[in-house]
DNA sequence: GGGATCACGCACG
DNA sequence: TACGTACGTGATCGCG
């Protein structure tokens, strides 16, 4: 029985911080086992297993090979009563196996337009940056908030919006409010900017670049959030600017491993919401997605009684703003923020809402007894969170758990959905002994590198299978872009 | 003097 | 006072 104790006890239980055998130990079968750190040591004490008396090992890590097994069979028991046995090995363990050959291909990256961008970024810096200190009439570091805010705040005097525990806050939302007031503010948004880009995309992606393969190879961590999702890390590929033009420039330098190949970019269309009409059953929802309206459209004119072709652009963006919020657990307060209106008026679009979709209201109010009554909620594979902070007596943590309640069944359930179809595609390419790979997934897509000749048979397994991952009350729409590198996906 | 950690801000779905 | 992440920089803490 081939066995992961680490992406086990994530099944069990996703909230934990480590997964490591001694803690597994601990918990599982009441066994202090010592932690691997405490034998070699961290940081600059760190020492080899080839560097210690084997009698030293033995006593430690010489009983894991038993400790392991003994965690493992305790664990498939739990599956067992908990149901969990599909999630576990029929989507799980297969998938480990698809991103283990996702960070060993790596993405190609094209190194020359990398370091060009990063020069152009510094160049657009050193001018916004004597703009600034021209305008703060002295010289400062601008990436610090607390010296930008004694220029701010005491010495421009512009007035305080909001405060962090240490003092003045200076983050986006307070300089939008403070564009008006002078000059220097919308300079310090533009500088913030660039040094984003500059920092974390630029200089931080080459930093990354492995020398050999001329490829980023990020890790794929299975067993890190709580919802179910993979995370990524050195570097976060999950997280590459595409909302602002200048950032999402960045990802022209992403490219395919040579030029017989292209990139494939697949995403699902609002797989969230889909998952919000399947659980809830709610019929107004179904009928949206059932007919391939747009979602958002059909919410505005459900919300403001109106016929679809009313919908102004405001109207509906505004929907789209209370769909998002009805995903996260909505309140007014938040959503009256977001939209600048007032709470009262935030509030009526939520019982508007609610009103028009009397399946999603009945489903975020049960999901939170039922999160209470058992201690935990599940995705549609039985994914499971449990959720202490329901039983507080504090309010704000009270409130955060009934929100996690109403979030996680579909945040999750989208997750089990994308790697379901990434174990499907990943198996798919490998029998038919294709050269195109599965490369990189990011929560409600997947980009794969696909050899030229095979275009359009991976076209097909691509979106065929992501659309058929599962089969749901409502249709799961996928739209498939190539390009010659990831700007062009779009 | 340099490492660890916290605070802040912000990139994505 | 919206759900889930990763990470760079500055400030601070405290270490033979």
């Amino acid at each position: 029985m081939a066995f992961d104790t680490m992406i086990g006890a994530y099944i069990i239980n996703s909230s934990k911080d480590t997964y490591t055998i001694s803690e597994l130990a601990q918990e599982y079968l009441n066994l202090n086992v010592k932690a691997v750190e405490e034998l070699t040591g961290k940081g600059k004490n760190f020492t080899l297993y080839r560097d210690m008396q084997p009698d030293v090992l033995s006593k430690t890590v010489g009983i894991y090979p038993y400790v392991i097994n003994k965690v493992s069979r305790k664990i498939d028991g739990l599956f067992k009563e908990n149901n969990q046995e599909q999630l576990y090995y029929d989507i799980e363990l297969p998938l480990v196996r698809a991103l283990a050959d996702m960070e060993y291909y790596g993405f190609k990256v094209n190194v020359n337009a990398l370091v060009e961008f990063s020069k152009e970024l510094q160049e657009k810096i050193d001018v916004v940056t004597k703009e600034i200190y021209t305008l703060a009439g002295e010289e400062f570091n601008i990436n610090s908030p607390k010296q930008l805010g004694v220029i701010l705040f005491e010495k421009l005097g512009l007035p305080v919006i909001k405060k962090t525990k240490t003092g003045y806050s200076t983050d986006a939302e307070v300089l939008d409010e403070l564009s008006d007031r002078h000059e220097i503010v919308e300079k310090i948004l533009e500088y913030r900017q660039l040094v984003k880009l500059k920092s974390t995309y630029a200089e931080g992606l080459l930093a990354v670049i492995n020398p050999h393969t001329g490829k980023i190879h990020s890790s794929f961590n299975q067993t890190v959030t709580v919802t179910g999702r993979i995370s990524s890390t050195e570097p976060n590929l999950q997280n590459i600017p595409i909302k602002l033009e200048m950032g999402r420039k960045v990802r022209k330098v992403f490219i395919p491993s040579n030029e017989n190949y292209q990139l494939l970019d697949a995403d699902y269309s609002q797989i969230e919401l889909r998952v919000l009409a399947h659980i809830t059953d709610d019929e107004n929802m179904i009928n949206a997605f059932l007919n391939n309206e747009d979602i958002h459209t059909s919410t505005a004119a459900s919300v403001f009684g109106i016929p679809k072709e009313e919908v102004t652009p405001i109207m509906r963006s505004r929907a789209k703003a209370v769909n998002f919020g009805i995903v996260y657990g909505i309140g007014d307060f938040s959503l009256a923020k977001d939209l600048k209106i007032s709470r009262k008026e935030a509030r009526m679009y939520i019982d508007s809402y609610l009103d028009r979709y009397p399946n999603v209201k009945r489903y975020m109010h049960d999901i939170v007894e039922e999160g209470k009554e058992k201690g935990f909620v599940t995705t549609m594979f039985k994914r499971r969170r449990y959720l202490p902070e329901l039983k507080s007596r504090n309010f704000n943590i009270r409130s955060f758990g009934e929100r996690i309640a109403m979030n996680t069944p579909i945040q999750g359930s989208a997750a089990d959905i994308i790697k379901i179809a990434m174990v499907k595609v990943h198996g798919e390419l490998k029998k038919r002994k294709l050269k195109s790979r599965l490369i990189l997934q990011v929560h409600d897509e997947l980009i794969v590198e696909v050899f030229k000749e095979e275009k359009e048979e991976v076209e097909k397994i691509l979106s065929e299978g992501m659309q058929n991952a599962v089969s749901l009350k409502v249709p799961l729409v996928v739209e498939v872009k190539s390009g010659n590198n990831w700007y062009e996906t779009k």
